[in-house]
DNA sequence: TGGTTCAACTTGTTATGACAAGCCACCTTA
DNA sequence: TAAGGTGGCTTGTCATAACAAGTTGAACCA
């Protein structure tokens, strides 16, 4: 065997626990009962197990132990941008709610300004979100709107989603553009979302256009990328 | 300080890869030197640099160092998912090719059972591809073919994206869902992106459709989310 | 000059040992 | 009975040590 040890214990652990041997939610055998078990030094089990926290698979507390990480993951249509989210959720079983974080006039950022078709440093509407589902942070929106829309319904906009409160005033959005990719949680986000520093994050970036194709929405919805899937439907 | 070491060390070295101090690309210190630089052992050095690894900025290759992540991300344009994959790379100054790693007869498992609406253990083609980007491995394919076209085209499969081969043979495809999400390197995944174990990927797992709405292909496109990113657009 | 060998340098694996710090249940005490 | 402390469990941090294994370039030989 060429394969190094922590690794065919961690594969070890992994294959017992897609078989069901340990449910999610259940506790892994300590690192002294696992150095025990697999007759070999702390540092191997720990560092067996951090293949596993690192795959996903569990998450360790100081004092209690490693537990395996609960798996489902919710589903965010794609198809439809325009459709509530709340109502995705709701489908899904989930309990959805959302926290105005802030709500402030601020000079547009560079990438900002490009987006919306603005002269840097424009003032516009910054909002911070903070999503919940059954009630644990689940995603982060920081989106920005065109300074007139964000004067004109800051007090919806604080109580209801931004496309909703757009629709319901006689600007509807006609195409969004986005890009979905995957980054880390930087100290900020860590403390947002509960989760730890380095946790895997997907990042939904887009553009709203308004029916006269002018940009008038840009933000960046950041989801935990062990809670959160994307799903879409393309025709040809 | 009641901040670990390693934190401290790994947030000095972040900064200074932010600050431009080490750019893209870069090679960082030794271990040995980093020892030396923070008066720490190589435990406390090694869990710096795993911090920094699994934040996506560095990545460790053994007997050369370790090195600052580029960081440029390929966008691959998910609102036509007809277009060939390569157009996409190639528009974007990117030299892409594939390798046909395997190409064989199996039994469905269950999920792509389901996903092709034809009964478990039927035989379908499983085809993993290897996508190279610039030389280095980006993303593996792995998909699923209904057995009568798999067997049909085996030879064209092998050099030509499936589905250009689909549809130069009267299979266009029509609808393709899909989920996007992310997860981490695997030993196997690991292998052949050579990334290390629990590097996070991104999985866009698909099911396409003819125009008779029978879903003839499933499969899964995963790809080193350092490097790769999906855009999209949508309509109202 | 061309090819091979080898030494030095890199990260990877693994052991042993020690103390810190968080969690919890049990036991003591008021 | 209720409050609080204490001990034993857990994972987290950090040191020293040794060898394995991949990479590279310089020295050597043909």
């Amino acid at each position: 065997m060429s394969t190094p040890l922590h690794i065919s214990i961690s594969e070890k652990l992994r294959r017992q626990i897609t078989a069901g041997d340990y449910q999610p939610g259940d506790k892994l055998p300590s690192e002294h009962q696992l150095m025990e078990r697999f007759n070999v030094s702390r540092i191997t089990v720990r560092q067996a197990i951090a293949n596993l926290v690192s795959q996903g698979l569990a998450i360790a507390y100081r004092g209690k132990g490693v537990f395996v990480t609960p798996r489902k993951k919710v589903a965010y249509s794609l198809s439809s941008p325009l459709v509530f989210l709340g109502s995705d959720m709701a489908r899904q079983g989930i309990d959805f709610c959302f926290e105005n974080l802030t709500l402030d006039p601020v000079p547009a950022p560079e990438p900002v300004a490009t987006a919306l078709a603005i002269p840097p440093k424009a003032v516009v509407y910054v909002q911070k979100k903070l999503f919940r589902m059954d009630g644990a942070a689940g995603a982060v929106d920081i989106s920005y709107l065109m300074a007139e829309l964000g004067q004109r319904f800051a007090d919806t906009l604080a109580q209801q989603m931004t496309f909703p409160t757009l629709a319901d005033n006689g600007i509807p959005i006609d195409q969004v553009d986005a890009v979905i990719e995957c980054t880390h949680a930087d100290y900020a986000m860590s403390g947002y979302l509960e989760v730890p520093l380095g946790h895997p994050l997907m990042v939904y970036r887009y553009t709203a256009f308004s029916t006269d194709q002018q940009p008038v929405l840009y933000g960046e919805t950041i989801s935990r990328a062990d809670r959160f899937c994307y799903s879409l439907s393309t025709r040809a």
